[in-house]
DNA sequence: CCCGATATGGACCGATTGGTCCATATCGGA
DNA sequence: TCCGATATGGACCAATCGGTCCATATCGGG
Protein backbone atom coordinates (compact mmCIF):
# COMPACT_ATOMS: atom_id res chain seq x y z
CA UNK A 1 0.00 0.00 0.00
CA UNK A 2 2.72 2.34 0.96
CA UNK A 3 4.30 2.54 -2.25
CA UNK A 4 6.73 5.88 -3.43
CA UNK A 5 8.10 8.61 -1.37
CA UNK A 6 6.76 8.72 2.20
CA UNK A 7 4.82 11.84 3.60
CA UNK A 8 7.64 14.02 5.21
CA UNK A 9 4.32 15.01 7.94
CA UNK A 10 1.76 13.74 10.19
CA UNK A 11 -1.53 13.84 8.56
CA UNK A 12 -3.71 13.90 11.53
CA UNK A 13 -1.54 16.71 12.99
CA UNK A 14 -1.94 18.59 9.78
CA UNK A 15 -5.71 18.35 9.64
CA UNK A 16 -5.67 19.16 13.51
CA UNK A 17 -3.85 22.80 12.55
CA UNK A 18 -5.40 23.16 9.89
CA UNK A 19 -8.62 22.77 12.09
CA UNK A 20 -7.47 25.35 14.44
CA UNK A 21 -6.70 27.73 11.43
CA UNK A 22 -10.59 27.70 10.07
CA UNK A 23 -11.95 27.78 13.67
CA UNK A 24 -9.99 30.44 14.92
CA UNK A 25 -10.44 32.88 11.79
CA UNK A 26 -13.42 31.68 9.69
CA UNK A 27 -13.39 30.21 6.48
CA UNK A 28 -12.91 33.13 3.84
CA UNK A 29 -10.60 34.68 6.49
CA UNK A 30 -7.95 31.61 5.77
CA UNK A 31 -5.72 31.61 3.53
CA UNK A 32 -3.67 28.82 1.91
CA UNK A 33 -0.90 30.38 2.88
CA UNK A 34 -2.27 30.84 6.44
CA UNK A 35 -3.15 27.15 5.86
CA UNK A 36 -0.05 26.08 4.41
CA UNK A 37 1.96 28.03 7.52
CA UNK A 38 -0.36 26.40 10.33
CA UNK A 39 0.50 22.88 8.91
CA UNK A 40 3.42 23.29 7.88
CA UNK A 41 3.82 22.11 4.77
CA UNK A 42 4.22 22.57 1.16
CA UNK A 43 1.09 23.70 -1.73
CA UNK A 44 1.87 20.54 -3.00
CA UNK A 45 1.76 18.33 -0.03
CA UNK A 46 -1.49 20.29 0.88
CA UNK A 47 -3.33 19.76 -2.39
CA UNK A 48 -1.76 15.96 -3.17
CA UNK A 49 -2.95 14.68 0.48
CA UNK A 50 -6.18 17.13 1.66
CA UNK A 51 -7.03 18.66 -1.66
CA UNK A 52 -8.35 22.17 -2.61
CA UNK A 53 -9.47 24.57 0.07
CA UNK A 54 -13.58 23.41 0.19
CA UNK A 55 -12.46 19.65 0.70
CA UNK A 56 -9.60 20.26 3.64
CA UNK A 57 -12.46 22.13 5.17
CA UNK A 58 -14.95 19.94 5.04
CA UNK A 59 -12.92 17.15 6.72
CA UNK A 60 -12.36 19.77 9.30
CA UNK A 61 -15.76 20.22 9.77
CA UNK A 62 -16.57 16.48 9.88
CA UNK A 63 -13.38 16.22 12.18
CA UNK A 64 -14.49 18.83 14.69
CA UNK A 65 -17.79 17.27 14.84
CA UNK A 66 -16.25 13.73 15.92
CA UNK A 67 -13.69 15.46 18.30
CA UNK A 68 -16.09 17.22 20.24
CA UNK A 69 -18.98 14.61 20.17
CA UNK A 70 -16.37 11.94 21.63
CA UNK A 71 -14.61 14.17 24.18
CA UNK A 72 -18.34 15.70 25.21
CA UNK A 73 -19.92 11.72 25.26
CA UNK A 74 -16.27 10.91 27.27
CA UNK A 75 -17.53 13.21 29.97
CA UNK A 76 -20.74 12.18 30.16
CA UNK A 77 -20.23 8.33 30.99
CA UNK A 78 -17.42 9.72 33.02
CA UNK A 79 -19.69 12.41 35.22
CA UNK A 80 -21.71 10.25 38.17
CA UNK A 81 -24.56 12.76 37.29
CA UNK A 82 -25.72 13.65 34.07
CA UNK A 83 -27.15 16.32 35.04
CA UNK A 84 -24.07 17.17 36.79
CA UNK A 85 -22.25 16.92 33.06
CA UNK A 86 -24.89 19.44 31.77
CA UNK A 87 -24.17 21.85 34.50
CA UNK A 88 -20.38 21.37 34.08
CA UNK A 89 -20.46 21.60 30.66
CA UNK A 90 -22.42 25.15 30.70
CA UNK A 91 -20.53 26.52 33.45
CA UNK A 92 -17.34 25.70 31.82
CA UNK A 93 -18.36 27.52 28.39
CA UNK A 94 -19.26 30.34 30.61
CA UNK A 95 -16.44 30.83 32.58
CA UNK A 96 -13.92 30.60 29.46
CA UNK A 97 -11.36 28.75 31.08
CA UNK A 98 -11.99 25.80 28.46
CA UNK A 99 -8.91 26.75 26.65
CA UNK A 100 -8.15 29.75 24.68
CA UNK A 101 -10.70 27.79 22.02
CA UNK A 102 -13.33 29.22 23.83
CA UNK A 103 -13.02 32.51 22.24
CA UNK A 104 -13.50 31.22 18.76
CA UNK A 105 -16.87 29.88 19.78
CA UNK A 106 -18.17 26.40 17.82
CA UNK A 107 -16.70 25.74 14.67
CA UNK A 108 -20.03 24.20 13.39
CA UNK A 109 -21.50 27.64 14.83
CA UNK A 110 -19.51 30.03 13.12
CA UNK A 111 -19.38 28.26 10.10
CA UNK A 112 -23.58 27.69 9.66
CA UNK A 113 -23.18 31.48 10.42
CA UNK A 114 -20.68 32.07 8.09
CA UNK A 115 -21.95 30.00 5.25
CA UNK A 116 -25.95 30.06 5.94
CA UNK A 117 -27.43 27.74 3.35
CA UNK A 118 -25.23 28.57 0.38
CA UNK A 119 -23.28 25.39 0.03
CA UNK A 120 -24.44 22.20 0.26
CA UNK A 121 -21.97 20.31 1.46
CA UNK A 122 -20.86 22.89 4.41
CA UNK A 123 -24.93 22.91 5.53
CA UNK A 124 -24.91 19.12 5.42
CA UNK A 125 -21.81 18.59 7.42
CA UNK A 126 -22.84 21.41 10.03
CA UNK A 127 -26.60 19.48 10.17
CA UNK A 128 -24.44 16.35 10.94
CA UNK A 129 -22.34 17.63 13.35
CA UNK A 130 -25.46 19.40 15.19
CA UNK A 131 -27.22 16.17 15.38
CA UNK A 132 -24.19 14.41 17.14
CA UNK A 133 -24.23 17.38 19.62
CA UNK A 134 -27.90 16.74 19.93
CA UNK A 135 -27.86 13.43 20.21
CA UNK A 136 -25.33 13.73 23.11
CA UNK A 137 -27.23 16.21 25.42
CA UNK A 138 -30.22 14.19 24.79
CA UNK A 139 -28.44 11.09 25.65
CA UNK A 140 -27.48 13.08 29.09
CA UNK A 141 -30.94 14.09 29.53
CA UNK A 142 -32.54 10.85 29.52
CA UNK A 143 -30.12 9.32 31.67
CA UNK A 144 -30.74 12.92 33.86
CA UNK A 145 -34.15 11.46 34.39
CA UNK A 146 -33.53 7.81 34.89
CA UNK A 147 -31.57 9.43 37.48
CA UNK A 148 -34.36 11.36 38.94
CA UNK A 149 -32.81 14.66 37.97
CA UNK A 150 -34.84 16.35 35.47
CA UNK A 151 -38.79 15.82 35.61
CA UNK A 152 -39.82 12.81 33.80
CA UNK A 153 -42.28 14.59 31.93
CA UNK A 154 -39.88 16.25 29.18
CA UNK A 155 -39.40 15.67 26.23
CA UNK A 156 -35.64 15.00 26.14
CA UNK A 157 -34.99 15.81 22.44
CA UNK A 158 -36.74 19.32 22.69
CA UNK A 159 -34.65 19.86 26.12
CA UNK A 160 -31.56 18.70 24.04
CA UNK A 161 -32.17 21.25 21.29
CA UNK A 162 -32.68 23.94 23.60
CA UNK A 163 -29.37 23.45 25.47
CA UNK A 164 -27.73 23.10 22.12
CA UNK A 165 -29.35 26.65 21.68
CA UNK A 166 -28.43 27.84 24.81
CA UNK A 167 -24.79 26.80 24.26
CA UNK A 168 -24.67 28.31 20.92
CA UNK A 169 -26.40 31.48 21.74
CA UNK A 170 -23.87 31.55 24.64
CA UNK A 171 -20.73 31.07 22.54
CA UNK A 172 -21.75 33.69 20.33
CA UNK A 173 -22.15 36.32 22.93
CA UNK A 174 -18.71 35.48 24.86
CA UNK A 175 -17.63 36.07 21.17
CA UNK A 176 -19.40 39.23 21.60
CA UNK A 177 -17.82 40.41 24.34
CA UNK A 178 -20.26 39.75 27.42
CA UNK A 179 -18.31 39.18 30.73
CA UNK A 180 -17.90 36.06 32.74
CA UNK A 181 -20.61 37.65 35.03
CA UNK A 182 -23.32 37.85 32.91
CA UNK A 183 -22.34 34.60 31.58
CA UNK A 184 -22.85 32.94 34.54
CA UNK A 185 -26.52 34.47 35.21
CA UNK A 186 -27.32 33.62 32.03
CA UNK A 187 -26.39 29.64 32.20
CA UNK A 188 -28.20 29.45 36.07
CA UNK A 189 -31.34 30.54 34.41
CA UNK A 190 -30.63 28.53 31.14
CA UNK A 191 -30.39 25.60 33.55
CA UNK A 192 -33.81 25.92 35.53
CA UNK A 193 -35.33 24.63 31.97
CA UNK A 194 -34.25 21.03 33.64
CA UNK A 195 -36.43 22.03 36.76
CA UNK B 1 -23.78 73.72 2.01
CA UNK B 2 -24.63 71.66 -0.93
CA UNK B 3 -22.03 73.42 -3.39
CA UNK B 4 -20.93 71.23 -6.23
CA UNK B 5 -22.29 68.45 -8.29
CA UNK B 6 -25.02 66.75 -6.70
CA UNK B 7 -25.23 63.28 -5.79
CA UNK B 8 -26.60 61.29 -8.16
CA UNK B 9 -28.02 58.44 -5.88
CA UNK B 10 -29.72 58.38 -1.90
CA UNK B 11 -27.28 57.58 0.67
CA UNK B 12 -30.15 56.21 2.60
CA UNK B 13 -30.80 53.90 0.47
CA UNK B 14 -27.18 53.31 -0.65
CA UNK B 15 -26.13 52.12 2.72
CA UNK B 16 -29.44 50.30 3.08
CA UNK B 17 -28.48 48.17 0.41
CA UNK B 18 -24.72 47.51 1.59
CA UNK B 19 -26.10 46.65 4.94
CA UNK B 20 -27.96 43.49 3.16
CA UNK B 21 -25.33 42.85 1.53
CA UNK B 22 -22.95 42.09 4.40
CA UNK B 23 -25.86 40.91 6.22
CA UNK B 24 -26.28 38.47 3.75
CA UNK B 25 -23.00 37.51 2.83
CA UNK B 26 -20.88 38.39 5.54
CA UNK B 27 -17.71 40.68 5.60
CA UNK B 28 -14.85 38.52 4.28
CA UNK B 29 -17.13 37.14 1.10
CA UNK B 30 -18.56 40.52 0.19
CA UNK B 31 -16.17 42.14 -2.13
CA UNK B 32 -16.42 45.70 -3.53
CA UNK B 33 -17.82 44.35 -6.46
CA UNK B 34 -20.58 42.92 -4.87
CA UNK B 35 -21.09 46.69 -3.14
CA UNK B 36 -20.97 48.59 -5.75
CA UNK B 37 -23.41 46.34 -8.07
CA UNK B 38 -25.97 46.31 -4.86
CA UNK B 39 -25.59 49.78 -4.36
CA UNK B 40 -25.71 50.54 -7.79
CA UNK B 41 -23.14 53.41 -7.86
CA UNK B 42 -19.46 53.72 -9.18
CA UNK B 43 -16.41 53.16 -6.72
CA UNK B 44 -15.12 56.73 -6.37
CA UNK B 45 -18.59 57.51 -4.99
CA UNK B 46 -18.39 54.58 -2.70
CA UNK B 47 -15.20 55.86 -1.49
CA UNK B 48 -16.42 59.52 -1.85
CA UNK B 49 -19.33 59.12 -0.01
CA UNK B 50 -18.86 55.93 2.56
CA UNK B 51 -14.69 55.79 2.64
CA UNK B 52 -13.16 52.37 2.48
CA UNK B 53 -14.54 48.92 3.23
CA UNK B 54 -14.08 49.10 6.83
CA UNK B 55 -15.59 52.18 7.33
CA UNK B 56 -18.89 51.47 4.91
CA UNK B 57 -19.01 48.08 7.33
CA UNK B 58 -19.08 49.99 10.77
CA UNK B 59 -21.74 52.63 9.23
CA UNK B 60 -23.71 49.58 8.44
CA UNK B 61 -23.25 47.70 11.67
CA UNK B 62 -24.68 50.70 13.41
CA UNK B 63 -27.35 51.54 11.39
CA UNK B 64 -28.50 47.95 11.56
CA UNK B 65 -28.54 48.07 15.37
CA UNK B 66 -30.28 51.54 15.35
CA UNK B 67 -33.13 50.59 13.05
CA UNK B 68 -33.49 47.04 14.77
CA UNK B 69 -34.05 48.76 18.09
CA UNK B 70 -36.52 51.45 16.91
CA UNK B 71 -38.29 48.77 14.87
CA UNK B 72 -38.50 46.32 18.51
CA UNK B 73 -39.18 49.25 20.28
CA UNK B 74 -42.23 50.49 18.09
CA UNK B 75 -43.53 47.00 18.56
CA UNK B 76 -43.18 46.55 22.13
CA UNK B 77 -45.21 50.10 22.21
CA UNK B 78 -47.94 48.62 20.03
CA UNK B 79 -48.73 45.78 21.82
CA UNK B 80 -50.94 45.00 24.89
CA UNK B 81 -48.40 42.91 26.98
CA UNK B 82 -45.34 43.09 26.75
CA UNK B 83 -45.76 39.04 27.81
CA UNK B 84 -47.09 38.80 24.04
CA UNK B 85 -44.67 41.15 22.45
CA UNK B 86 -41.73 38.71 24.02
CA UNK B 87 -43.71 35.33 22.91
CA UNK B 88 -44.37 36.68 19.43
CA UNK B 89 -41.02 38.04 18.88
CA UNK B 90 -40.06 34.79 19.59
CA UNK B 91 -42.52 32.68 17.65
CA UNK B 92 -41.79 34.86 14.37
CA UNK B 93 -38.36 34.03 14.98
CA UNK B 94 -39.07 30.50 14.86
CA UNK B 95 -41.70 30.63 12.01
CA UNK B 96 -39.24 32.25 9.73
CA UNK B 97 -42.22 34.05 8.36
CA UNK B 98 -40.01 36.89 9.46
CA UNK B 99 -39.27 37.41 5.34
CA UNK B 100 -36.31 36.36 3.70
CA UNK B 101 -33.73 38.33 6.14
CA UNK B 102 -34.28 35.55 9.07
CA UNK B 103 -32.18 33.44 7.12
CA UNK B 104 -29.82 36.01 7.23
CA UNK B 105 -29.89 35.92 11.01
CA UNK B 106 -28.52 38.48 13.01
CA UNK B 107 -26.02 41.02 11.20
CA UNK B 108 -24.55 41.71 14.81
CA UNK B 109 -23.88 38.15 15.84
CA UNK B 110 -22.72 37.21 12.34
CA UNK B 111 -20.18 39.68 12.89
CA UNK B 112 -19.23 38.71 16.07
CA UNK B 113 -19.15 35.22 15.27
CA UNK B 114 -16.81 35.76 12.30
CA UNK B 115 -14.80 38.77 13.93
CA UNK B 116 -14.84 37.81 17.67
CA UNK B 117 -12.32 39.90 19.19
CA UNK B 118 -9.98 40.50 16.28
CA UNK B 119 -10.86 43.46 15.26
CA UNK B 120 -11.64 47.09 18.12
CA UNK B 121 -14.12 48.86 16.45
CA UNK B 122 -16.36 46.37 14.92
CA UNK B 123 -16.17 44.53 18.73
CA UNK B 124 -17.32 48.08 20.15
CA UNK B 125 -19.85 48.68 17.46
CA UNK B 126 -21.22 44.87 18.07
CA UNK B 127 -21.47 45.08 22.01
CA UNK B 128 -23.06 48.43 21.54
CA UNK B 129 -25.66 47.07 19.91
CA UNK B 130 -25.88 43.88 21.66
CA UNK B 131 -26.41 46.63 24.36
CA UNK B 132 -29.32 48.08 22.55
CA UNK B 133 -31.09 44.86 22.21
CA UNK B 134 -30.82 43.54 25.66
CA UNK B 135 -32.35 47.41 26.71
CA UNK B 136 -35.44 46.63 25.13
CA UNK B 137 -35.86 43.29 26.18
CA UNK B 138 -35.27 43.85 29.77
CA UNK B 139 -37.82 47.49 29.92
CA UNK B 140 -39.89 44.47 28.17
CA UNK B 141 -39.62 42.14 30.88
CA UNK B 142 -39.80 44.95 33.71
CA UNK B 143 -43.23 45.93 31.81
CA UNK B 144 -44.20 42.66 32.10
CA UNK B 145 -43.34 42.27 35.64
CA UNK B 146 -45.60 45.44 36.08
CA UNK B 147 -48.29 44.16 34.22
CA UNK B 148 -48.03 40.53 36.11
CA UNK B 149 -47.34 38.53 33.64
CA UNK B 150 -43.24 37.65 34.78
CA UNK B 151 -42.93 37.27 38.53
CA UNK B 152 -41.42 40.25 40.02
CA UNK B 153 -38.23 38.62 41.93
CA UNK B 154 -36.67 37.78 38.81
CA UNK B 155 -33.44 40.00 37.81
CA UNK B 156 -34.80 41.37 34.68
CA UNK B 157 -31.51 42.25 33.29
CA UNK B 158 -30.33 39.08 33.50
CA UNK B 159 -33.28 37.91 31.58
CA UNK B 160 -32.92 39.89 29.17
CA UNK B 161 -29.61 38.26 28.88
CA UNK B 162 -30.74 35.36 28.70
CA UNK B 163 -33.57 36.15 25.86
CA UNK B 164 -30.87 37.91 23.85
CA UNK B 165 -28.72 34.45 24.17
CA UNK B 166 -31.80 32.51 23.25
CA UNK B 167 -32.72 34.69 20.35
CA UNK B 168 -29.03 34.70 18.66
CA UNK B 169 -29.00 30.60 19.51
CA UNK B 170 -32.17 30.27 17.84
CA UNK B 171 -31.49 32.27 14.86
CA UNK B 172 -28.03 30.21 14.68
CA UNK B 173 -29.73 26.76 14.74
CA UNK B 174 -32.35 28.43 12.05
CA UNK B 175 -29.16 28.92 9.66
CA UNK B 176 -27.45 25.50 10.55
CA UNK B 177 -30.85 24.33 9.58
CA UNK B 178 -33.36 23.28 11.81
CA UNK B 179 -36.70 23.01 11.00
CA UNK B 180 -40.11 25.09 12.19
CA UNK B 181 -41.65 22.66 14.41
CA UNK B 182 -37.95 22.12 16.49
CA UNK B 183 -37.71 25.87 16.36
CA UNK B 184 -41.24 26.39 17.65
CA UNK B 185 -40.39 23.38 20.17
CA UNK B 186 -37.33 25.26 21.48
CA UNK B 187 -39.25 28.47 21.94
CA UNK B 188 -41.81 26.69 24.05
CA UNK B 189 -38.92 25.64 26.20
CA UNK B 190 -37.36 29.14 26.17
CA UNK B 191 -40.27 31.08 26.76
CA UNK B 192 -41.04 29.20 30.30
CA UNK B 193 -38.19 30.88 32.07
CA UNK B 194 -40.95 33.92 31.88
CA UNK B 195 -43.53 31.97 34.38
C1' DC C 1 -20.72 83.05 -18.05
C1' DC C 2 -17.22 81.65 -15.63
C1' DC C 3 -15.33 79.63 -11.32
C1' DG C 4 -14.96 76.98 -7.13
C1' DA C 5 -16.52 72.78 -5.42
C1' DT C 6 -18.31 68.33 -5.41
C1' DA C 7 -19.62 63.91 -7.98
C1' DT C 8 -18.70 60.47 -11.20
C1' DG C 9 -16.68 57.05 -14.47
C1' DG C 10 -12.95 54.43 -15.55
C1' DA C 11 -8.19 53.53 -16.04
C1' DC C 12 -4.76 51.87 -13.32
C1' DC C 13 -2.15 49.80 -9.32
C1' DG C 14 0.49 46.36 -6.41
C1' DA C 15 -0.69 42.64 -3.62
C1' DT C 16 -2.90 38.51 -2.82
C1' DT C 17 -6.11 35.02 -3.98
C1' DG C 18 -6.78 29.84 -4.95
C1' DG C 19 -4.87 26.69 -7.99
C1' DT C 20 -1.77 24.13 -11.61
C1' DC C 21 2.40 22.14 -13.24
C1' DC C 22 6.81 20.21 -13.55
C1' DA C 23 11.27 18.90 -12.14
C1' DT C 24 13.31 16.60 -8.39
C1' DA C 25 13.60 13.68 -4.24
C1' DT C 26 12.76 9.42 -1.94
C1' DC C 27 10.77 5.37 -1.06
C1' DG C 28 9.59 -0.32 -1.89
C1' DG C 29 9.81 -4.02 -4.88
C1' DA C 30 11.76 -6.62 -8.77
C1' DT D 1 20.43 -1.24 -9.25
C1' DC D 2 16.93 0.27 -11.79
C1' DC D 3 11.86 1.25 -12.02
C1' DG D 4 7.27 2.47 -10.70
C1' DA D 5 4.97 5.27 -7.55
C1' DT D 6 4.35 8.81 -4.40
C1' DA D 7 5.95 13.25 -2.07
C1' DT D 8 7.86 17.68 -2.23
C1' DG D 9 9.48 22.38 -3.45
C1' DG D 10 8.95 26.17 -6.14
C1' DA D 11 7.95 28.49 -10.35
C1' DC D 12 4.11 30.06 -12.53
C1' DC D 13 -0.73 31.49 -13.58
C1' DA D 14 -5.09 34.15 -14.43
C1' DA D 15 -8.37 36.30 -11.62
C1' DT D 16 -9.64 39.08 -8.11
C1' DC D 17 -8.76 41.74 -4.09
C1' DG D 18 -9.15 46.61 -1.95
C1' DG D 19 -7.69 51.01 -3.14
C1' DT D 20 -5.84 55.36 -5.71
C1' DC D 21 -5.92 58.82 -9.18
C1' DC D 22 -7.24 61.81 -12.75
C1' DA D 23 -10.00 63.66 -16.29
C1' DT D 24 -14.65 64.96 -16.92
C1' DA D 25 -19.43 66.21 -15.62
C1' DT D 26 -22.52 69.05 -13.13
C1' DC D 27 -24.05 71.92 -9.84
C1' DG D 28 -24.60 77.07 -7.09
C1' DG D 29 -22.83 81.55 -6.42
C1' DG D 30 -20.59 85.74 -8.05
Amino acid sequence: MSIGRPRQFDPDRALERAMETFWSQGYEATSLQDLLAAMSLSKSSLYQSFGDKPRLFDRCLRHYARERESALLESLEASDSARAFIETTFNAAAEGTDTERSRWGCLLMNTASEFGMRDTRVSQAVAEGVARFTRVFRAAVERAQREGDVPADRDPQALARYLVTNMTGLRTLLKAGIGRDEARAVVAITLRALD
